[in-house]
DNA sequence: GTCTATAGAGAGATAGAC
DNA sequence: GTCTATCTCTCTATAGAC
């Protein structure tokens, strides 16, 4: 996860890069409205014409890519961290941990990298809810399909994987407002609980491991 | 819960609330950025300098005092569903069922009054975020206050209320953003069977009625 | 209290020198 | 590709007639 330490340098990483990472940062925490051309520029400390060179689009072009890389870079968290878990409501207890941590890490600014995007433009930007969209559910294949393999009758699978990320995002949202992890911690509980409960119910495998 | 037909023409309804409602409408559905006190006054069918006659604060008074009323008027929806609900678990269903029904009817535009504006401001706005924590608090108070009620153990009311109003926020986020009440259709059975797990581990009253 | 006009700042976007 | 200057538009906020 992102630091709070803000964009590298440049010389080191490619302006263009700079500049997306420097928006995903302001985007997240600040909102698509919210945040200018201008200060994502100097920001990213790359010169105001550099975002119109790489992103010829425009804003709404800048954020959708925005939207989609950190879209793969939170599902790549997401793998990193299933991966080393043992099973299943492990691996969703420890995504939940260290996004508290993440929180408390960044005065409560870094969460999900496309909620406050996605609520903001949902009913405006018809090309940015696409991507978030598209996002929310690159995320969700990938709780189904862990939760298939970890036993989770297919059927139940989608409804837990979206009961799961809705808590995670409800939890975002309410631990950034109460500037406490205490929703955070409430809702890890709360997600573990329903993947123990889909388990239960009708695991078809015993082997617990995703 | 208002209709999507829109602001109410003037004469019936005071300047001040007209200017409140419209207001409510789009910071919900547009942000708090993504808004202009032009677009406002001209949906409430008011003078541009009646805002500032009004809210002398600015803009943000103006969405201090958006956040409350609706946070009020969201409470007053909750009380009235739990207060024909026969239990606790059926409240939390209905809920549940028009939030959905909400969405549908204005096009996944109305949902949380407050969850928008709450994610875009959080890191940006200290009295804007302490606005939307305390509507958030009230809520969960209630919640809370029920869930003792109905039986569940004082010590885990609190988590329950947090993940159940998370899951409700989430489920609000993913039905926007794809479009489709699935999300909380999901959300809503996932709420009901938190509820359901947190009396049957230790109701101490038999009276299942809130 | 209602309404209009406008100031002053900042936005997104573009042109063009280097 | 880098960087600056600037265009046009919209924003918040204010002043002041009625």
């Amino acid at each position: 996860m992102p630091s709070a330490t803000g964009t590298p340098a440049p010389g080191r990483i490619p302006t263009r890069d700079r500049i997306l990472y420097a928006s995903a940062e302001l985007f997240r925490r600040q909102g698509y409205a919210g945040t200018g051309l201008k200060q994502i520029a100097t920001e990213a400390r790359a010169p105001f014409g550099s975002v119109y060179h790489f992103f010829p689009g425009g804003k709404e072009q800048l954020a959708a890519d925005v939207l989609r890389t950190g879209g793969r870079f939170f599902l790549a968290l997401y793998e990193a961290i299933a991966g080393a878990a043992p099973d299943l409501p492990t691996a969703v207890g420890d995504f939940f941990a260290g996004a508290a941590q993440t929180l408390e890490a960044t005065d409560y600014a870094d969460a999900c990298p496309i909620a406050t995007v996605a609520g903001e433009i949902a009913s405006t930007h018809e090309l940015l809810r696409q991507a978030t969209a598209d996002v929310f559910e690159s995320w969700l294949s990938a709780v189904e399909r862990d939760a298939v393999a970890a036993g989770v009758p297919p059927e139940r699978a989608r409804p837990l994987a979206l009961s799961v990320l809705a808590v995670l995002e409800g939890a975002f949202l309410l631990s950034r407002s109460l500037r406490t992890t205490e929703p955070m911690a409430a809702c890890a509980d709360a997600a573990v609980a329903l993947v123990r409960a889909a388990l239960t119910e009708g695991p078809t495998k015993s082997e617990a491991t995703i």
